[in-house]
Order: structure tokens, then C-alpha cells, then sequence
DNA sequence: CTCCTTATTGAAAATGGTTTCCATTACTAA
DNA sequence: TTAGTAATGGAAACCATTTTCAATAAGGAG
């Protein structure tokens, strides 16, 4: 237990309390889908999956709950260019480590790496010192991304 | 004049007819503001600008045109994550040099900068190498962008 | 220059992911 | 229980982008 904020299935709770939300059914069946399962998921992606064993969630409260919890900084918001988000735990959360992706134009497979990882966190954070510094920004976050065709793809 | 491909107005007009494309006074009128302006234009933004000298120019073509000068590799499409995406001329085109993307996440605001570029870019090919090794993948582009909040936004 | 083929066009309708509306339901504290 | 408020779902609204389709115009052939 590297952190205090993992401890099993239940470690969001009070961290909806804490900040007046209330923990409802759905909310729980998405947080608990998105930190079981690996994948980038939809909106619809989740709403499907959910809506078998509780198929009085709506799509409108998917869409809410993945707002919500992006606010409370729980889950990141990806874009890999295919015109719906995507979404997934926010690292910290379970021991997810920091990663970037790589996007296939063909079919969309994503690949997440934990490679380089490294070299390119030391440069990023190298980098948004400078920009910081010199334009006044306050960063919050970056988006690195490569965009490719995998082998299938490539293949014809 | 550095490489042979951009001498004036024109050098566009092979690039057309050299793909079997015709030159309309739309597609000009679309390529000749991209060149001649700065800044990250929506299609909706090209579509005004470009109104007034060309009021028969829809926004379907803007749209149309729009997507063919990026298959032509002639712009880039960009995606600072406000639901609209952005275009501007690929470098080489211009003596536009190569340079990556801070996004105000307040007002939208977007600095292009191009100091630390050469780091990043090394690194990056370094990485893209790696990762087509890795993963079998023909990496074709990247995205880098750091978001945040401007001295204007972040000053509340 | 004129004709002909075919790329290109604009207006309007369609698309599709995401948001908003609004009346209803479900917590929570007292 | 009761009031106050958060949360919900279904339908409608939004809005950038695409598609449809009949009308038009670019550019090569003659």
C-alpha cells in the first residue's frame, strides 16, 4: 500500500463525501468498471457494459458521472482523434503508472507504453519550467500522443 | 529561397493539377488565406474571412477543401480540445518552422513556441524509433501540447 | 473557341457525440 | 415524517462535421 488513498473496492467513497456528492448506484458501477478493467472506454462503451446488470442507468447519467469525476481529477479524458472521448482511472488511483499512447490510424488500436517513459517525463517536465517561466503559464498538463498504423494496418 | 517549392502565389498550382485536381477560385481563395495568416483558424473562421471577398463560397467547401489540403499533406489539422478543430499550412510550405502548442485551457488562448523544440524532437524520434521497433508500427505523427492556464487566467 | 466529361459546388438534410431541460425520485439531516 | 437538495432518465436541443443531390464550371479534346 503505497499511498494511504487505495484501499480495496471502496476507496471513493469518502472521497464523494468529503466533497458533498452522494455515492449512488451508478456511480459505483462506473468508478467500479473503469478501475477494474484496462481498456480506454466510451461513454457507450461504459453505458453498454453497465446496462446489463443495471439497466436503469441512462446514458445522460454516464455522461454526468464521467464529468464528475473528471473534475474531481479520479479518471483522465483521452482523445485519440476518432471523435468520442475516452476514459480512464487517473494514475495514482490503482497502481497505474504514468503512460503515453500510441494511436493506430487504421484501426484504432491503442498501445499504451511504459517505455521511454522516462527520458520523456525528464524532458517534460524540463520543458514546462521553461514555457512556465517564459509565457506566464501555469501548466496543469500535457498530451503527448504518436499516431502510426500497426502492423496489421500497415500491411495493406 | 531554400527549397524549391515555394515561389510566390502559386506554388500550389501543379501540386493540384499534378493529382488529377481541379483549382477553383474556393480552393485558392482557402490556401492563399492559410499562407497569408498567422494564426489557427477553425473552418467556421476561414469560412467568414473568406465570405466577404467570396460570398459564393460555402461552408461545405471550406469543410471539402479543408480535408483535401490535409490528405495533400499541404496543412495540419489541430485539436486544442474546445469541440472545433484548427488548421494551419504544414511546415516547409512557408518558412513556418517546426514548433508544438500551449493551450490556454481558460480563454483558449494558444502560444506556439519553439524554443526547446530541438530537445523535444530529438527525443521524440528517438522514442518513435523505440516504440516501431517495440510495437511494430509505422509511426506516421505525434501531437505534444502542454495546457494551462495563462497569466490572464490564472490571475482568477 | 466549343463541346464534353467529370470534378466541384451550395443548400439543405442527416449524423452522431455530447448537453441541456424538466419533471420525478432518492438521499440526508433535523 | 418532512423539508431541502442532489441525482436521475428520457426526450429534446446542440453543434461541428458529413452526406445527398441536382446544378455548375474547369480543363482537355477536337
Amino acid at each position: 500500500m503505497p499511498r494511504g488513498h487505495c484501499r480495496g473496492q471502496g476507496w471513493w467513497r469518502g472521497r464523494f463525501h468529503g466533497c458533498g456528492y452522494r455515492l449512488t448506484s451508478g456511480r459505483e458501477a462506473i468508478l467500479s468498471l473503469l478501475s477494474s478493467s484496462k481498456g480506454h472506454m466510451s461513454a457507450e462503451d461504459i453505458y453498454m457494459k453497465i446496462h446489463t446488470a443495471y439497466p436503469n442507468v441512462g446514458l445522460t447519467t454516464v455522461y454526468r458521472t464521467l464529468e464528475l469525476l473528471f473534475d474531481l481529477g479520479m479518471i483522465c479524458k483521452l482523445d485519440f482523434g476518432d471523435g468520442r472521448a475516452r476514459y480512464e482511472l487517473a494514475e495514482g488511483a490503482q497502481g497505474a503508472r504514468h503512460h503515453h499512447h500510441l494511436v493506430c490510424t487504421g484501426c484504432n488500436r491503442v498501445v499504451e507504453y511504459t517505455d521511454f517513459i522516462d527520458k520523456e517525463v525528464e524532458l517534460l517536465k524540463e520543458t514546462e519550467r521553461g514555457l512556465e517561466e517564459k509565457y506566464h503559464f501555469k501548466i496543469t498538463g500535457h498530451v503527448i500522443q504518436f499516431y502510426g498504423l500497426c502492423d496489421r494496418c500497415s500491411g495493406k
